[in-house]
DNA sequence: TGTATCGGATACATTCGTGTATCGGAGTGG
DNA sequence: CCACTCCGATACACGAATGTATCCGATACA
């Protein structure tokens, strides 16, 4: 089993996925791009992958899952306050401008195509549910128009999904970032 | 000058257009596929267009303006209350699930091309200054969190966003309006 | 109505990307 | 050290999409 050398030149690629995927976007990408930015060449991505949708699949399902568990791990810590730790998420959600990109295009592969919504789904149920018992672990004074927790965790979600479009658009990062939590103030603070 | 015959092509060129680049995304269409959607052959594409992108970007233009403007003459109405001009207004921004995946896959775009995101910059600006008249020349106690009216109409705009996302992934247009209403409740009203 | 022009259809050449089949070398086990 | 296996490189054949050049029918105008 020479898994080693195989396991290598997949990650090379995937990496290198990420980032053609990233400046070109979905549909702009031959499959010979990512092998020139991995340093392979077309042998070595049709001995791993059957299809550039399956490396696209593959590389969406690693980097959400690696983003899920981190944002995870900031919510459920309990000892810092609450605008820490909403500080935490937010930097991890937004710090990486090439998965917001990607992530958009899965977003419009999955809003044509049901069958694959599924695992773009499942990602958002992971986020939600931390949020959902991270505020239900700490009291706040919700505003009357989000009555209860579910509610207001779709609003955070909602708000993310809004500062994200702007951080697409003109790329500060730092003001993404502040502009999140204040939106989260006016949404979760009565 | 022939315009009747040309003007008309290139308007079931542009329908057809809409059709398709809804359907399969930026990126997956061929120019064919707009021609045998519109009834015409590769010959009356070439005939009216220099490339598909120059397509698209009419597509959006045509389309952006014309929302904008309706948008604006909803907000703009002095006489319903507020509630009634925000509902008709995100009737009109979440009635067309198709111009929302068209203008996801521009956002895209631009994110990825600068030097094309002044179009849809111009577009948002417009939604903007709508929103940022109707907000003050209504009587509004903004949350502590949303100090100015400039505030309050990006946080407009970013649950705006957020809520085009939900419709994106569950196409459900009359639960994403609901939503956006309770959502603007949420941000406006103290 | 005849004619000139315009617009869309058709045919063709070319380019580009893909997928497969085969080859050579590197790593592994005996 | 040798043989075997695995993996990535190379070469090739095929199909698809594009753009252009040309043709024919329709429309406008005298």
């Amino acid at each position: 089993m020479v898994t080693r050398r195989r396991a290598e030149t997949r990650g090379r690629l995937l990496d290198a996925a990420l980032r053609v995927f990233a400046a070109k976007g979905w549909g702009q990408v031959r499959i010979e791009e990512i092998c020139d930015a991995a340093g392979y060449t077309r042998g070595a991505f049709y001995s791993n992958f059957d299809s550039l949708d399956e490396l696209f699949f593959a590389l969406y399902d690693e980097r959400a899952d690696l983003i899920a568990t981190q944002v995870t791990a900031a919510l459920a810590d309990p000892d810092p306050s609450f605008h820490h730790a909403v500080e935490r998420a937010a930097s991890t959600l937004l710090l990486d401008r090439d998965w917001l990109l990607i992530k958009t295009d899965f977003l419009l592969h999955a809003a044509r195509h049901p069958d694959v919504a599924g695992r773009l789904a499942e990602h958002r149920a992971r986020l939600r549910e931390a949020i959902e018992q991270r505020l239900a672990s700490t009291p706040l004074a919700l505003p009357a128009a989000l009555p209860d927790v579910p509610a207001a965790a779709r609003a955070v979600i909602a708000a993310y999904d809004g500062v994200t479009v702007q951080l697409l658009l003109d790329a500060d990062a730092h003001a993404a970032r502040t502009w999140l939590t204040q939106l989260l103030n006016a949404l979760l603070v009565r």
